[in-house]
DNA sequence: GTACTCACCGAAAGCGTTTTCGGTTGACAC
DNA sequence: GTGTCAACCGAAAACGCTTTCGGTGAGTAC
């Protein structure tokens, strides 16, 4: 079941052989044809570690998993995967996986895939604002492609939702359908898509001729809870949002349910929307409104982009690509009623104040 | 930076400098503490490919992701594959993963790596009551252990929730509150746990002297619109139970919507409990109620059992565990509400009849 | 007939480890 | 002094493939 196998059979020499079957052009099509054809009779599959050691070539490519820091829940991961997968099935690459328990643990695995070159491209994600990974991996000269950008990507390949315009859009919305009064609710402003879509908020504000209240920006953790927390300071607030952007559509779960809290029912006194499109948001009371990414396709690119870079030596700037998120109108948008904002601050109405349940 | 370098400097042999820093026994302690000396600080790391080549082992396990056959939602994946990463790294191991798109593809793949052995071990999930990959992993003597029971995994490496006893307790804890009408919503029997789960309810109630009415037993596909559409056949029946035992978080969730628009609320009329212990549910209104399973010891485990299995020759057969899922009360499993329940059917009372939304 | 080209193939040198097998020491016993 | 034995190390053969380089033979040109 190796090369000899096969060159024996045929009465050709190994190097033959091989060159035939990775398709040389200085082997005949008759001797291609017959050494393909013996191969798949016999079932022959090329030794992946031998062909690694011999081509100084691994095929392979990493995805380095979000640490679970709590603030995230990440089940849109399986999905991006799923197409990452796909892709590289196609291409006979396999897909591994680090879960780096620390920043200076992924730096170790980087330095040691410079030396080792066991892996051949990688893709990472959850970018921060300021992100050391761009610089060292340029410098350990680590193919790489970054699902999301980053105040240091430069030169470097990434793909990115346009969170700017995402948030623009959806603030759009909400002005357009007569709110005035329209909060965000973000995280911290480590995360570069964090501080890209509060632009976008605040851009559409000003452009509406909003003036900007700096109260209605909640910098929140980025979780249910965290949802929760924000929302009950804006219902606090003198005079209260009628609608607020959520960063997530985790955060807006956690809103809503401050909301309820406050006997208020979520898309009438106040509008809200998320961001993420989990399905999950369709099956809340009411339905949450959302903006969608598509998530299988730019698992697809992130590995098709770092192929090309690794086979043809692409450069990475030239793959730097936005796309665009789309709003989903579920239940939680809607114009705003007469009657509200009212002061809740003073009068506790919730009927549940603290926030996290059991947790994890 | 190869152990060509490290023999040189040293002015040993490449054989013995390998054997030294494998902890051969036949080289002494002053030359290992040598060469692991001179090779940490020459940072070698040794090359994967050709360390796998010559010796045969591949030091990795892969997991195969389930495919998305848009029956699950797999927010859990993500937590066990932490779980998995984080063994292997202390070993030193890599994780990869598999994304087959049928399952002839995932045999394929099975039989490819039987050939090449470029994968040491596998851990598959989400078996079928019958499930041929047994057998075939058998056959091709591929380690490997299963997250989930088969008819089919004998002597096979296992670890499992105990679904029989949870659905056991959940029933059983319905039981408990009073209720003596109690609903169990699952998926097809050709998935293992689904039946398992359903073992369970059905014992708990025979234990309990409570006669089986088999419209009780809905069948749906697993996920929102499934269990919003059985929620409803139980609604329609002429005499609707008091409670519910959900297969899934998601199934209940989808239930829980049906509910509400009949007017009735989720844990008053009808009593609902889950399974996954999703966070989420956490958020819900009224918080949903469900059973918790550790995910990412079960990641460790599962890697651990791979690992002796390849290493040392483990007995397969001696690796099956059976683990324990926890109640989790939150706001959907109270005692059953006088006036309920009441004939709904004929009454169309619902003001949505059609699932699934913009969903997938 | 010589020279040159071109298409095709084989020989052989890697790639960086592991692992077997044998060989060299020195110590110790008799 | 010979033999024995253990402790330690080196030589060299794998592992299965890729890739360079050179060589053969047929074809074409003159």
């Amino acid at each position: 079941m190796s090369l000899n196998t096969i060159a024996q059979q045929l009465k050709l020499s190994e190097s033959t052989v091989s060159r035939a079957l990775n398709d040389y052009q200085d082997i005949s099509a008759d001797t291609k044809a017959l050494a393909r054809k013996t191969a798949s009779e016999l079932g022959y599959v090329p030794n992946p570690h031998a062909r690694r050691l011999a081509s100084g070539k691994a095929d392979n490519i990493a995805y380095v998993m979000p640490r679970s820091d709590g603030q995230f829940n990440s089940s849109f991961l399986v999905e991006l995967m799923a197409g990452m997968a796909g892709a590289l099935n196609a291409k006979g690459w396999d897909l591994s996986v680090l879960v780096p328990d620390s920043i200076e643990e992924e730096i170790e695995i980087f330095q040691k895939i410079s030396r080792t070159r066991h892996v051949s491209g990688l893709i990472i994600s959850r970018t921060l604002t300021h992100d050391v990974r761009f610089k060292i991996l340029h410098e350990l000269k680590i193919p790489f492609v970054s699902h999301g950008r980053s105040m240091d990507s430069g030169t470097a390949a990434w793909i990115d939702v346009d969170n700017v315009t995402a948030f623009y859009d959806m603030t759009a919305h909400f002005i357009a359908l007569g709110h005035r009064r329209i909060a965000y609710i973000g995280g911290e402003e480590s995360y570069n898509f964090s501080t890209q879509r509060a632009r976008g908020w605040r851009d559409a504000l000003v452009q509406a001729g909003i003036t900007l209240d700096p109260a209605l920006h909640q910098k929140t953790e980025l979780s249910y809870a965290g949802g929760a927390v924000a929302m009950q300071s804006l219902l606090m607030l003198p005079e209260p949002p009628t609608a607020v952007c959520c960063i997530s559509d985790h955060v807006a779960i956690g809103a809503m349910r401050a909301l309820r809290d406050c006997g208020l029912v979520p898309g009438r006194e106040v509008s809200i929307i998320g961001y993420d499109g989990f399905e999950i948001g369709n099956w809340l009371e009411p339905p949450l409104s959302t903006m969608k990414q598509p998530l299988h396709s730019a698992g697809q690119q992130l590995v098709e982009i770092v192929i090309n870079m690794v086979e043809n030596g692409d450069t990475p700037e030239n793959h730097q690509k936005l796309y665009r998120a789309t709003l989903v109108r579920r239940g939680t948008d809607n114009p705003p009623v007469p009657g509200w904002p009212k002061r809740l601050s003073g009068s506790r109405q919730g009927k549940n104040t603290t926030f996290g349940g059991e947790g994890k």
